[in-house]
DNA sequence: CATATTACTTAGCTTAGCTAAACAAACTAC
DNA sequence: GTAGTTTGTTTAGCTAAGCTAAGTAATATG
């Protein structure tokens, strides 16, 4: 049977389709920071996000509490994040990243988005405008549970 | 150093995190057909690419051949893909789908768009044109070597 | 204060990636 | 037509990253 909703259906297809071919395209340009995509997700996220508890950066990165514990420890033996206990709860600890950890990100985001920007850059204007008009659209597409009260949607973590 | 073009480099990157996030959503559905993304992945190609070499497959999935050796011996394993000679070449495997091979992704594709679909459909009718009058454009941007000539996107393969 | 909940870690399993090396079949070069 | 090389796949064994279950320590609650 048809989906109720033919041209959605259609439109959610070639969105599927397209962020496959968008990630399978800039995924290579990663290799080159020498940390896995996992490690690399996990890192901007604590870079981006501010000393953040290690139960919370599992929940953004919607891996298991284990998981985190064992990323989080490899980027602070790398020397890439520190580990702060909280002040307010002995139980938590918080992950904050290095200056070594940012430069290292940066750099990979550079390097990452480079071709795509070069790309972007190339279009013709009216449909780089097309493009950059349908981007928050498409955010809120992609992530449902999106900050909503947060006042900007910046979050530009590579994620994984 | 800023990008030479801020706004293409700040395009790039929200379309890459919007990419990654989008696809992030979509996996939870893969997990209902009980298949992990790599097996889902070649399981694809080896659907929609007929009988297909071991070694072709390895390259078309990126990954090495002892990778691909192990992945289709347990789709094969469970009853999804058969391995059947190739009748000129003795050292060569070729990986056929089944019929229940063949069942199971199409059932979870059908699964993993209906999610986008709903999401799309519940955009306001104003958003739901922008985003899809983009995605001709954005199309172009994922895959530089996209085929210009052909009037349709096809490919339906997830990938991974 | 006793109990429950929470945050994290440890232990141990699986899957998926890799390289190096083995093996067999198919070529190629005398 | 045998010797050596190349090719396609597999085996062995390693690492990373995911998981669950169970443990510990700190906090919250009745």
């Amino acid at each position: 049977m048809p989906p109720r909703q033919p041209a959605a259906a259609r439109a959610a297809d070639r969105l599927h389709s397209a962020a496959i071919h968008l990630l399978r395209r800039l995924r290579t340009e990663d290799d080159a920071s020498g940390l896995s995509a996992p490690r690399l997700s996990a890192l901007s996220v604590i870079v981006f996000g501010g000393p953040i508890t290690l139960g919370d950066l599992a929940r953004r990165e919607q891996v298991r509490p284990p998981t985190i514990t064992r990323v989080v420890r490899d980027l602070a033996q790398l020397g890439l994040v520190a580990l702060e206990p909280d002040p307010a709860d002995a139980r938590v600890r918080r992950a904050v990243a290095t200056a070594r950890g940012r430069r290292l990100l940066d750099e990979g985001r550079r390097r990452r988005v480079a071709a795509l920007t070069d790309a972007i850059a190339a279009l013709p204007a009216r449909e780089r405008a097309r493009l950059i008009g349908a981007l928050d659209v498409l955010e809120r597409v992609a992530r449902p549970e999106a900050p909503r009260a947060a006042p900007r949607p910046r979050d530009p973590a590579p994620g994984r």
